[in-house]
DNA sequence: AGCAATCTTGACTAAAAAGTACGGATTAGC
DNA sequence: GCTAATCCGTACTTTTTAGTCAAGATTGCT
């Protein structure tokens, strides 16, 4: 249960970009991230098909939000990244005699998968692009309210 | 953020053996998983390594829990299979220059995966080998009782 | 129009994870 | 002591993911 190479520079770049009003082209980034030109194309890419960032082209070109942070849920940053942990028929692929998955319709080892991806869910689902425009502490307050009263004990 | 196939294959394993008080055979596993031997064992033996398990060699033998389905903490097993999803070092090893993930001390994308991290773990740590010995209801039910008085909804 | 800065795409290569093969060691039963 | 059933470890192959390359297309400037 890794972050994918996709997710964790995804991310990043994203919150670059939000910081960044007028545009940040692929040589910048590349710079800022410490990454190769062309493999922070490829990753402004899938930033691109999710409909999170729009790009520029020619000079004066390069990449800023498609939308005001406020209305990129990190949920959704996410999924287009690297993928849900666990997805509906997840369960359809598994082969074998199915004793303890029985028969697909009684299986707690699923329950547990969901009941982690619920869990994920309600902190991505929650946090917005702007929550991420904030320095450390301030996330961890925000981050700490979630998901209901108790809110998660991160620190 | 995928599960790997160690930790897909890992868990169903450990339940099979927790239900097999008596032993299970690598031939036995892969049949029931419909998975190579060769895999079998190699799945078997990260659970071995980590403590969970332990085999009998020569005839008569197979693997069987180390201890008490209730004192195998999945969280611990899901390390075993697969590492966290973020570890405090994580940060040490991304390049660049860091403005946003300012010099390691203030950045909110690690407090996101923080987060995330920690709210796995509520679920993970909370969870015993013993708790996934029920049928997917029952699970649930148990599962929607984790962090606290609100609980996962899970369903 | 011509040029330079920029993004776009698909194919390629490298590295990591998943899955296989095989020779060796241990144990129970005879 | 022999044999069959079992686990053990390492090295190998395949598949997936990560990362690179090169040729093309768009735009602003002069
Ligand atoms: S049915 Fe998928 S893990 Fe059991
Ligand atoms: S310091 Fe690691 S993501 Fe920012």
């Amino acid at each position: 249960m890794k972050l994918s190479a996709n997710e964790e520079y995804g991310m990043r770049c994203l919150v670059r970009i939000a910081y960044n009003a007028q545009g940040l082209t692929i040589p910048e980034m590349s710079q800022a991230e410490g990454v190769s030109p062309a493999y922070a194309a490829k990753i402004l890419r899938v930033l691109r098909k999710g409909g999170f960032v729009k790009a520029a082209r020619g000079k004066e070109g390069g990449y800023t939000l498609a939308r005001p942070a406020e209305n990129i849920v990190i949920g959704e940053v996410m999924d287009a990244l690297g993928g849900k942990l666990f997805e509906s028929d997840f369960c359809d692929s598994h082969s074998g005699q199915h004793a303890i998955c029985t028969r697909s319709v009684d299986c707690s080892v699923r329950s547990l998968w969901r009941a982690v991806q619920v869990s994920v869910d309600q902190v991505l689902s929650k946090t917005t692009l702007r929550d991420l425009m904030q320095n450390e502490e301030e996330m961890n307050s925000f981050v700490r309210m979630i998901p209901g009263p108790n809110g998660l004990r991160v620190m």
